[in-house]
Order: C-alpha cells, then structure tokens, then sequence
DNA sequence: TAGATTGTTAATCGATTAACAATC
DNA sequence: TAGATTGTTAATCGATTAACAATC
C-alpha cells in the first residue's frame, strides 16, 4: 500500500532539521519556502532538499515552493508523530529522571505510561503521575499496558539483560543510552545515543580541526 | 607531519563500539582479537573492521589478530581521551544536572570546569564542588580558564545566542542538546545530541519495520 | 610448510550533486 | 510570455564490500 521510496538515515537527520525550521517559519506566519531558502538556512545544498522532500513525495509548486503546512503534515507522518504510542523507562537515575521530566515526549509524540528501577529506595516516588515500579513487574506491566517501546537509561552493565527481558515482554524499539551495542533480534529497532560517544566524537571533531 | 588516513564520520562510530568491546576482552584477559571475531561479536562485517583498523595505521599480525592493548592506545590517541581538557555546561535544568553528575567526563577524558545558568535560584547551587556561576561570568571564566568545550544544555529558545557567546568567549568545540542547527563559523565543531530528535528517529525506524 | 589472517587495491553499492525538462 | 523553481534522471563522489597477495 505504501509506494514511499526509500528514506536514508542521513534524509532522516535532515527531515528533523527541517521540521524545526519549518515550524519556525509557520510560527511567523509564513505560508511557502523553497528549496533553496531551506538549503542556504540550514547549510545543506538545495537539491539535497528536492531529494530529501522527492521521498515524501512531496508536492511542491514550481516557481512557487512548498507549502509548508502540507510538508510538516508529510514530515509528522513519516515520523508517526501523530498517533500517541506508550513508552517506558528503565532506569531512574541522573539521565532517567531527566528524560522523565522532560518534554520530549509530548513532542514526538509518546506517554511516558510506566518506569522501572532496582532500586527499592526509589521504587514508589516518581514524576508527574508516572510511579517508579519494581523492574520485577516490568514483564506483566509491559504486556498489559501493550507498551512497544523503552529506554535503557541502567548501568552499562545491566543494559544487555533489560534489552533481554524488554524484548521477552514484547517491546519493539529501543532507545539506548548504554555506550554498548546490544544483542537484540533484527527485528527491534535500537537507536543508541550513548552521551559518551556523543562527547567522544565531539572530541574527534575538535582534534581533526586542529590538525588541519 | 599526521599521516593519518582521512577517518570517516562512520567509521568514529565504529571505532567507538571496538573501544568499548576491546576493552571489555582486556578485563577478561584476553591479549590478542581477530577482525572476524570483533565483526561478529558486533555485528559488522570483518572486512569493514580491517578498513577501520587500517585507517588507523594499526599494526595487526597475520594469524594471530590485532593485540588489544595496542589497539586501545591507537583508538585512545584518535579521540584525544589521553589529555585532560576542560569542559563547561551551560544551562543547569535537569538534563544540565544529569550531564554534570554523570561519569562522560572522566571517561572522554574532560575535566567539567564550570557550569553557568540565568536562573538566580540554581546559581550558588553546584555539583561535586562545581558551582553554578551566572551566565554574565561565562565570558570571563572561559577565558581566563581556557575552557574550550562547552555543552548547551539550555531550552532551545536560547541556544543560539548561548553559542554566539560561547564563541566570542574562544569555545572550539559544542555539543548542542537544543534540536536546532546552530549558526556558528565553520571552524567551530559542533556535534547534535537532541534527545528529542533521537527520540524521533526511533519513532521513524520503529515505523519502517511495521510497514515491511 | 600449510593455513589463517592481515594489509591494501579494486569493484560494488548507495548517497550526494549536477543537469535539465516540466510547469506554474 | 519569461523566468524561477520543482521533479526526476544521470553523473559523481564516497563508503562498503570483495578479492587476493603478503606474511606470520
């Protein structure tokens, strides 16, 4: 039924900037962009653009541009932000309580339905409505909730062993802060987003620049 | 006077995973690993390891593999872990709080320097006996510190004005959690960690795997 | 030595960029 | 209409994979 072309993960990062920038742009009350203002907002060539919105297949006016209202309900839609999916954490610590008190979920459209730690000191506090739970219930509360995706915000070394227990109980992605890659059947997505391999390539970036 | 091979931006990722897994063999006593061995514990193809290592200049030995220790110091030189450089983080909310109590920075070899926030109410207030310093300071401290890393932790109204200032202030390097492109010279290197956005690209890969 | 594994060039694949016809 | 911009194919570029000689 989907006769969407293929969309690379280096289009996905784009359609993300885009997004922001369009949203900007609808906020002051515009109603059309082309490629090229995109492009040289964004510092990404203006065909780059055509191609990445050509996946949307994406109705553009020539001479005219996008619409951008159209392009965001494209862009939203690619990225199943219109329908509200269940997520969990495990994990409550520093990084857990953060992304727990954040906005991030409303934005892309998740309900922080459950989170879980091992530790009984922080089992039953919690945030906004949402308990901490014993990671001993994770299994039945995942099943009866129908949560599909969850945070792996543990210690690293627990982190293989909950991606076990979360796949058992039915997840279908994963969003993993542990700086390891899990062994998990292909078909779980895993995004990792590991904080020290972000700071790492950070890292890499700024020694390459001084070398040069 | 690097002779270094050009490394990709793939290949960092990569060399991020054999870190981590290589390191892991150590603690186990292991001496020697092969490009097999490593590709199938992490599920890249051998061949791609052995380009990686290449880039590298690595010196492994037919038949016997690459020797860990060796390997470590290589990897540990690319991404710069072996000196201490001084970091900050500005804005100082609860993804602020959970960088600044967490473990990156020893890790990746940073030192957190200083932390800055507008908020009269956390300014005073600190972490690990860093404390939180009005963003009126930032110029002067990084300065006369020679901070040259700094992370933006603020809400993504402000980001952008932060990283014109943290550029004046002589910053070389940003990592930048607010999910907008930052508009900062060429020379500056800027790495995007956006929660929201990872979150979004699960949403994405989560989607993809429905439809097939 | 024989066999396994590296180092490295060549071939393939995919993503980016160029070109340009279609069209508003 | 003329000109600007999209949609889309073709060309280029870079990264991955294949092949295989060197070598331990």
């Amino acid at each position: 039924m989907s006769s969407e072309k293929k969309i690379s993960q280096a289009s996905v990062i784009r359609l993300e900037l885009y997004m922001e920038y369009l949203e900007q742009l609808g906020r002051e009350g515009r109603k059309y962009v082309t490629s090229k203002e995109i492009g040289e907002s964004l510092g990404i060539a203006a065909v780059s653009v055509r191609q990445d919105l050509f996946g949307l297949s994406s109705a553009g006016k020539p001479k005219v541009g996008y619409e951008i209202e159209k392009l965001l309900s494209l862009i939203y839609e690619v990225f199943d932000m219109n329908k509200i999916k269940k997520a969990c954490i495990v994990g409550y610590g520093n990084l857990g309580r953060a992304l727990a008190k954040s906005q991030i979920w409303e934005r892309a459209g998740y309900e922080l339905a459950a989170i879980f730690d091992n530790d009984p000191s922080v089992v039953g506090t919690g945030s906004d409505g949402v308990k901490v739970r014993s990671v001993s219930e994770l299994f039945g509360v995942i099943n009866s909730e129908e949560i599909r995706m969850a945070v792996i915000a543990t210690p690293a070394g627990e982190a293989q062993e909950t991606a076990r227990l979360l796949v058992s109980a039915g997840i279908k992605g994963i969003w993993n802060f542990a700086p390891l890659k899990l062994n998990v059947p292909d078909e779980i997505a895993v995004e990792n987003q590991s904080l020290v391999w972000g700071l790492i390539t950070l890292s890499f970036a700024m020694k390459d620049v001084e070398t040069n």
